[in-house]
DNA sequence: CGGTTTGTTGAGCCCTATCAAGGTAGGTGG
DNA sequence: CCACCTACCTTGATAGGGCTCAACAAACCG
């Protein structure tokens, strides 16, 4: 790591999706209560149960936000990357944080402090409607959890993960490489690293994917997506 | 049901907690805009993929939301009460439901139209903030679910449903009655009905509860709450 | 080239779903 | 008051999906 050359945050945060539509003058206040963070490959940003008094931005690498339970094991719940937020649910709460932050690569992170951010939506309706609509992208997208772990298959939930990574894809065949390890893809998607290897061998046996390491074709997306649909038909492959 | 009087909406609106703090006037505009619903037990109140221009609170009765896959079979999320609000992040999403909703009793709700919500926004940042913080509520708990889900087992779900039902007992043992039938608790655990019966009957032969009916008398809270964590190993009490 | 991390493969088991009968309770009409 | 019905719940037998444990292979790295 050593000497990273200081990021210019008023830009950084200017980009931000969320940030956008505001003024120069209110990125400047966002600014001067924004601190740098740097991280190395492995290293814990915040345990389970920290009291936060700001939220997180990721400039470059990735976070993984999971649960650590007391026995060791973990769950992934989230992995974030360049230019996405998280912890702000936890700045309107009050409380300490559900999950753990962890680095899965060297990264850099902007923390801005809460209260900026207070100010920012006293003074700007349309920030703090930005601010409710992001929240409520994330609560979709954790319904979109729930249902996913109580009412599919393993290769169901991997399925839905590839196609989320391809997109919308205007061809019916696309290269992707997966976003971390499988063994964190696997946490994330509720499998154990076994389950998910033997599942992308199934995809591949099936001729719907072919796995090389971390990259991924899929050969047919629309078969893809009506595979495990149907029950699974007498494996007539010999 | 028949004949109900009339709801006091203004009234009504001002003694909810997400509401409690707007001026008269406010309150005058959001109730300008506030339709009163009134279900029979078993209607639906929307399907999965409305859109909805508003969201709903809960007056009297109980509504369910959940999902409904393709085969008929349910998955139920959330159970609402009186004076519980729900909808809010399908509006600012401007997305259709991800859910559906369904009166588990005869239910009389208001709707909320969205406009005067953002102008309720616009007009007073502090309600902004408060809604900021209903939402990150909501998505807590919604974490504490994937949480449960993906580590814990049946019984622990249970028990961890049971501890909830009890809040913050004083004493170490409690009476309390089921929110719903048991078939609904038990998708909103996401067990089969059957699971549920049997792990009932299991804390039962263990001492810990009693059930009859809908009633549970918890009997050690203490007791109950460690059970299932310990591995059931040679338990060293005799 | 050893060592370490990461992924694969196999055998067996356990938890929970599924399928299939019973019970039980509350309501309704005779 | 009883007979019947229906909704709700329980109980049993069985099976399967995914986990665990264990060994092996491969890739990465110093």
């Amino acid at each position: 790591m050593g000497v990273d050359k200081p990021i210019d945050i008023r830009k950084t945060l200017a980009s931000l999706p969320l940030f956008q539509q505001l003024h120069e003058t209110e990125i400047t206040h966002l600014a001067a209560s924004t601190r740098e963070i740097g991280l190395n490959k492995g290293q814990i940003l915040f345990q389970k149960g920290t009291l936060l008094d700001g939220f997180h931005v990721v400039v470059h690498g990735q976070i993984k936000l999971a649960f650590s339970s007391p026995q060791g094991s973990e769950k992934v719940v989230s992995i974030v990357g360049p230019a996405q937020s998280f912890g702000e649910a936890v700045v309107f709460m009050e409380r300490p944080s559900p999950v753990l932050a962890q680095a899965l690569e060297d990264t850099r992170l902007l923390y801005i402090a809460k209260q900026s951010l207070f100010a920012a939506i006293d003074r700007d309706s349309a920030f703090a409607r930005r601010m409710l609509a992001g929240l409520s992208m994330r609560l979709h997208s954790l319904i979109d959890d729930v249902e996913n772990y109580s009412l599919r298959s393993s290769t169901q939930r991997l399925i839905g993960f590839l196609l989320q990574l391809a997109g919308t894809s205007v061809s019916n065949a696309i290269e992707l490489n997966l976003p971390a390890s499988k063994h964190v893809i696997a946490s994330r998607l509720n499998l154990t690293p076994e389950t998910l290897s033997r599942v992308l061998h199934n995809l591949s046996e099936s001729g719907l994917i072919t796995v090389k390491g971390r990259h991924i074709f899929v050969h047919d997306i629309a078969r893809l997506s009506q595979f495990d649909s149907l029950v699974q038909p007498t494996c007539s492959n010999d």
